[in-house]
DNA sequence: CATGAATGAGGCTTCATTCAT
DNA sequence: GATGAATGAAGCCTCATTCAT
């Protein structure tokens, strides 16, 4: 009934020009309070204050949609990870920004939300085109880094036992399980943990 | 249509007696090939080889049958971790026993499936009820493991600034990391690597 | 709203065994009043006093519920000329019986409806294969008896410059013309008629 | 999509003033290929190069626009009557060219087209009141050349049991069968036959 | 206990029509 | 006049659930 009308006032105010950027950050938000199977295109209509039809001018099915705010999302962690890639840092400073732009982004459009992996899954059909660039783009970051560190002596998995690449990788798995904290706060304390952990743990 | 003709043939042999397991069974066979919506109750009571209203004779309803299936899986997650916690192992054999007890079995049975997000979410209004003792129990086990470790001084967080709760947690949460990986080797090696890591890490 | 509670009434006294019998009657009889487009599966599970899903038990769609419904009566149809075919009469009684077994079944159901042009293109997509059988089978009924009338020397098409099949053809086509009359009657008046013109006309 | 975007260029280089010739023209063309049904307005739109809402400043609705073309059609029918009504020619020529005028310029425009029959059942609203003039003066047409013939000594209908009306009517729907034919030479064979064959049998 | 035919609310989508620019 | 974004009623279909047998 009323599930967003607050958010639909806000936008109202929007201009007409961006309706399509209404609908996605209405559908998003009702997305993440109720997931997609439990939100009708009715409920987003309502939300993003247009009629039902308008939709389908911008987007030609609610699975469509979905597709949109995925893309749109995998841009701005994209960006994100690039910006990090670009910082002149230490490296676990830059491990922790590189870690930040991924997980964190995510962490707090998607994962926050009660029904974050029913996203995630209405998407595997898609989220592998949409979501593999810049995930190669990360693990690229990742890697590089890690043979960076083996380089300057900063690092030694084959101590471990571990390749470069399976170092890097484990890293990035440990690191991702921060993303089930339930609260920003204990995610980000985690992953700082996890990080100097791991690190630790791969230093000569 | 024909989805699950084939278990359905074997489980028909089963005894009346058993019929619920049959339908558990069936149920979360195709939750995890097709996911919760696009799984029927027409679609599970062919597969359990049995009319749709017998379903209701067991489940109140959809949602109550796949409560039904977690309270299983958690029972058996719960019993896998109780014997984990009963051998006697040094420190990261005996933490590889506890996360594989926890982890691996979840693994088994709901992550490695194509939908395991959406089951995953499909839960998430009581998942914290019926998974929360079993994961309680875990989590203590893990911490009380960390404790020994101090104490025996094969382990120092505080080196790392962590506090003993805060490095169980961090430890958890790193090797919950290896669930996502895209098959069960990969699993395997990977929470292997982060547990190797993240322990030598935590070393005084 | 209430366009076929009249005969909503009525059926629903028949058995339930029948109900697939009572959704085509319902849906042919509604389909003659209004159209295909203009009547609605609500429409149809109104008039045939079931609910919507239930249409849906016995006809997976709405176009296959109309293609059960021409099948039905092409069958009919097939049985009608099939009985004027076994018959002993003379030339053009006989042709009368096919005719009126061909066009009359045909005339009676479908084309004294106002909407009746419309059925027949909708079922366009697949009547050739739907009536198409039973068209070839009265085609070839009256080919047979237009020849059997050169044979006894009553018919001679070549008179007027018609191969036999040419003129067997027109015969149909002419035919044909009448079932645009307005009611039964004239109907019925009119193909007698043209019947007769045509006979004479290729009579030796 | 692009439908008709091969005329639509094609239509692009008329003024502005006959922008309603274009509109009906494109219309047709649409209704012919794809049935009323299938055309959109859009389509139509797309076709004839105009706005969606341009069309409603030229037909104040889908059924009106069709009605136009109709009585367009009828007008054009009524010319093709008219003038081979004016035509001095024996009795079987003249109604060759009566039954073309009228039957031809509808078969070539309706019936050739997959969708004739929901075309004409989209009329059949008002089709009466658009084609009923034109039809009357055909079938006045008809029947005072059936009249001629029997004062001339040429057709006796008598003979047959036929008042000269209903012989006149026997007639023209003996010949309305040939619209039936799938192409058009097939059209014109079997009109020329049918004409043969009836008016033969109405000779004295 | 078991069945499966029947239900009907609810979801997605289309499209004729309107209206502010 | 012309536009095309916006509308919303209406249509088809699915499926969890019930109940008479």
């Amino acid at each position: 009934m009323s599930k967003a009308q607050g958010s639909a006032a806000l936008q109202k105010t929007a201009g007409t020009a961006d309706k399509r950027e209404v609908i996605l950050t209405s559908a998003l938000d009702l997305f993440r309070h109720y997931g997609y199977r439990r939100t009708s295109m009715e409920d987003i209509a309502r939300a993003a204050a247009v009629a039902k039809g308008t939709l389908y001018l911008y987007f030609k099915s609610k699975d469509e949609l979905f597709e949109a705010i995925c893309r749109s999302l995998a841009e701005q962690v994209g960006e994100g990870v690039t910006s990090a890639e670009a910082l002149d840092l230490p490296l676990e400073a830059k491990l922790n920004a590189l870690m930040e732009a991924k997980l964190g982004f995510v962490y707090r459009w998607i994962l926050s939300s009660p029904h974050a992996a029913e996203l995630v899954d209405s998407g595997s059909r898609f989220s592998k085109d949409v979501f593999g660039e810049v995930h190669d783009r990360f693990h690229g970051a990742v890697r590089r880094l890690v043979r960076e560190g083996i380089e300057t002596g900063e690092l030694d998995p084959a101590s471990l036992g571990l390749t470069d690449d399976a170092a890097a990788d484990a890293l990035i798995a440990a690191a991702c399980g921060a993303e089930k904290a339930p609260d920003e706060e204990t995610f980000r304390t985690q992953l700082t943990a996890i990080i100097r952990m791991t690190l630790r743990g791969l230093r000569a």
